[in-house]
RNA sequence: GCCGGAUUAGCUCAGCUGGUAGAGCAGCGGUUUUGUAAACCGAAGGUCACGGGUUCGAGUCCUGUAUCCGGCACCA
């Protein structure tokens, strides 16, 4: 007998061998009907499978919030079934549900091609229609892999192969279709429903390793009723509004163009941006405790030798030569630099921790497929620093880093959606203990600041793990703004030292790190997460003071003098046109704060405002304008210091979340 | 780098099965002096990404290259 736990709190006895099914029936003929998936202490299970054991219990519907994926992972069987059928001899290899929708991997010679979407999705349809009974079987092992073998599915075989010998071999039946598969599935194809939509072919390496062959992506998306459906279409069409491609035209902030595939041009509103965006970060530095400095672009191979950079990134490195034979490269990072100005003269215990930093540009060959906007770019200027300390004053730095980073994010009103720890990869320098060691810092550090890491396994740099700061764009692709990396290499390659207390030489750990990445990727980012429209201190023009006749001409020209006086970025509009369209433009244009003068306004000294995204006017004397602006437009930084109040920030952020 | 798709005026896009290019907005010239999201008139603007080919004829078909877009891989 199992014991099962309803929601409701009651608790009913079964047979051994009872199946969500038998129970739903118990209940309700209606519940079996509806029944697509059960709930076993958390974990899901088929319908007509019997119970493994009694515990809390669930019978899941359609709606339910926990079918989704189910409903997802079946909608990417459908659709292998429907391209086996339409395309005889396309191997499938995996095809998992992911967030907001799914995707199959298929091996085939010949490429799909957009075209063939259509062709699938029609022929997923009627697959539903079929409504073809999907069941569970649990197989032999080696009889598995002669079967898959011999069908040719040679992907299916190696994946059972690989399988650990404790798990059970399942293999779900789908009409007559069948795939190795772990499950859960809904009871039939019906239930998969028509509110899927194939979305992209995309190549994808099998086992995400490029060593191995491309196989043919589909990606899909898939949703509970044609109505999400049609949300998260537009919801597409919303985000795609606010890439910061478009934006940056829109608004001039700048362009990029053939010659310099990954070079920015940025213009004068772009580059009022960056500099706003540079002068408080470098406050925030200050104020941390770091000294900021330059090194040289171009550095002698030499140099690049002995840091270790030539051997494994020559490659992507910007190599040039010199009349006279030397060869030179170009900066891809600053740290060999920061450790020149470390070690020039002696440096004691009493220096540490020694907090380095630099607006850098960097130069690195990314590969071209990578290129992406502001995001990924050949050429960016990292906020780069390099914390030289002690080995017992990692954790305190680390923290107290994650904590500036937090504040500053928070301050240009980024969400962060999480914080990896990216672990010892394969290839790697030092020791297991060394890792063991790094590790468990970079962890307990991350918990002292309040953060629980999510482990990316393998993924830390060749010379120590590190913790990425995760933010999202517009729709919802996660760009790294902010490192920081534990590094005992460099100190070492490139023989840095300092005087401790007892007169003997050491060696200083390094911490490489970033709060903005790049400032390039960062103002990408910013950029999408306000959709163009910044909040006053970051508006590259907070203001423009707009006539209604040319009477008031001289007016404008007055105010806009006393607002920029006030420290305020200031244009004025005197053109030949209806205040309505001046209104509209500087709208469209998201211009923070539009102060309207005409005849009446001239007469008395005022002016009368009227703020993005509100239709109302403020009508203020000149002098009370500037002032309110003025404060208005401090960072915040600034304005914590100056008025001891938290952001002054009239305009909300608008969350790139909402649009993920 | 790999797989798919795209490339037509400054921008956003039309251009059916091949018959030598079209709109809206912006820009320019004029008229209009206007009170909070688009005043009116006019003229102009294109080697249809670039190269080769098929054809009597190519923006349209084939092919190569470049760049961009969506993924994959990469990201010190």
């Amino acid at each position: 007998m199992i014991d099962l736990i309803f929601p409701d709190g009651s608790q009913r006895q079964y047979e051994d061998g009872a199946t969500g099914r038998s129970v739903a029936a118990s209940i309700a003929k209606s519940l079996e009907k509806r029944a697509v998936l059960i709930k076993l202490d958390g974990k899901l299970y088929d319908l007509d499978r019997a119970l493994p054991s009694g515990g809390v219990f669930e019978i899941l519907t359609r709606d339910a919030p926990e079918a989704l994926d189910t409903i997802r992972h079946d909608a990417s069987h459908v659709m292998a079934e429907a391209v086996q059928e339409l395309f005889p001899g396309t191997q499938v290899t995996i095809g998992p549900a992911i967030e907001d929708g799914f995707y199959y991997d298929f091996a085939r010679d010949t490429p799909f091609s957009t075209d063939d979407l259509a062709t699938i999705e029609k022929r997923m349809k009627e697959i539903v229609d079929r409504d073809e009974p999907i069941t569970r079987e649990v197989w032999n092992r080696d009889e598995a892999i002669e079967h898959f073998k011999s069908i040719g599915e040679a992907y299916k075989a190696e994946i059972i192969s690989d399988l650990p010998e404790s798990e059970e071999i399942t293999v779900y039946r789908q009409g007559a279709w069948k795939d190795l598969c772990l499950g859960p599935h809904l009871p039939s194809t019906k239930h998969v429903g028509k509110a899927f939509k194939l979305t992209k072919v995309a190549g994808a390496y099998w086992r995400g390793d490029h060593r191995n062959a491309q196989l043919q992506r589909i990606y899909g998306t898939a949703w509970a009723s044609e109505a999400d459906l049609e949300a998260y279409l537009l919801r597409l069409e919303e985000a795609e509004k606010r890439d910061h491609r478009k934006i940056g035209r829109a608004m001039d902030l700048f362009h990029m163009q053939e010659e310099g595939r990954g070079m920015v041009f940025w213009h004068e509103k772009g580059l009022t941006l960056w500099r706003t965006v540079e002068a408080y970060v470098r406050r925030r530095l200050e104020a941390a405790g770091y000294q900021e400095v330059r090194t040289p672009q171009v550095l002698d191979r030499v140099f690049w030798e002995k840091s270790g950079h030539w051997e494994k990134y020559r490659p992507n490195m910007f190599v040039c030569e010199t009349e006279e034979g030397e060869e030179l490269s170009l900066k891809p990072m600053n740290c060999p630099g920061h450790v020149q100005i470390f070690k020039f003269g002696q440096k004691s215990y009493r220096d540490l921790p020694l907090r380095m930093a630099e607006f850098g540009a960097c130069h690195r060959y990314e590969p071209s497929g990578s290129l992406h906007g502001l995001m990924r770019v050949r050429a960016f200027t990292q906020d780069d620093a390099h914390i030289f300390c002690r080995e017992d004053q990692i954790e305190e730095e680390t923290a107290n880093f994650i904590e500036l980073a937090s504040s500053i994010h928070a301050d240009f009103g980024l969400t962060r959606d999480h914080i990896t720890l990216a672990t010892r990869p394969e290839v790697r320098a030092g020791s297991d203990e060394f890792w063991d060691k790094a590790e468990a810092q970079m962890l307990s550090a991350a918990r002292k600041a309040g953060v629980e890491p999510v482990i990316a396994e393998g993924d830390g740099a060749f010379y120590a793990p590190k913790l990425d700061f995760v933010l999202k764009d517009a729709i919802g692709r996660t760009w790294v703004c902010g490192t920081i990396q534990l590094d005992y290499v460099l100190p070492e390659r490139l023989d840095a030292e300092y005087v401790a207390e007892d007169g003997s030489k050491q060696r200083p750990v390094m911490l490489h790190r970033a709060i903005c990445g790049s400032l390039e990727r960062f103002i990408g980012v910013l950029i999408e997460n306000y959709a163009g429209a910044f909040p006053l201190w970051l508006a590259p023009t907070q203001v423009v003071v707009a006539t209604i006749t040319s009477d008031a001409n001289d007016y404008a020209l007055q105010v806009a003098q006393e607002l920029r006086a006030a420290g305020l970025r200031v244009e004025t509009d005197l053109r030949n046109e209806k205040i309505n369209y001046k209104i509209r433009e500087h709208s469209l244009g998201k211009t923070p704060v539009i102060a309207v003068v005409g005849r009446r306004e001239a007469e008395e000294g005022k002016v009368a405002l009227r703020r993005f995204g509100s239709d109302g006017q403020e009508i203020l004397s000149l002098a009370q304008a500037a002032k309110t602006l003025a404060l208005e437009a401090l960072a915040p930084d600034v304005a914590r210091s100056t008025t001891g109040a938290a952001s002054v920030s009239p305009r909300e952020p608008v969350g790139a979340r909402e649009a993920g």
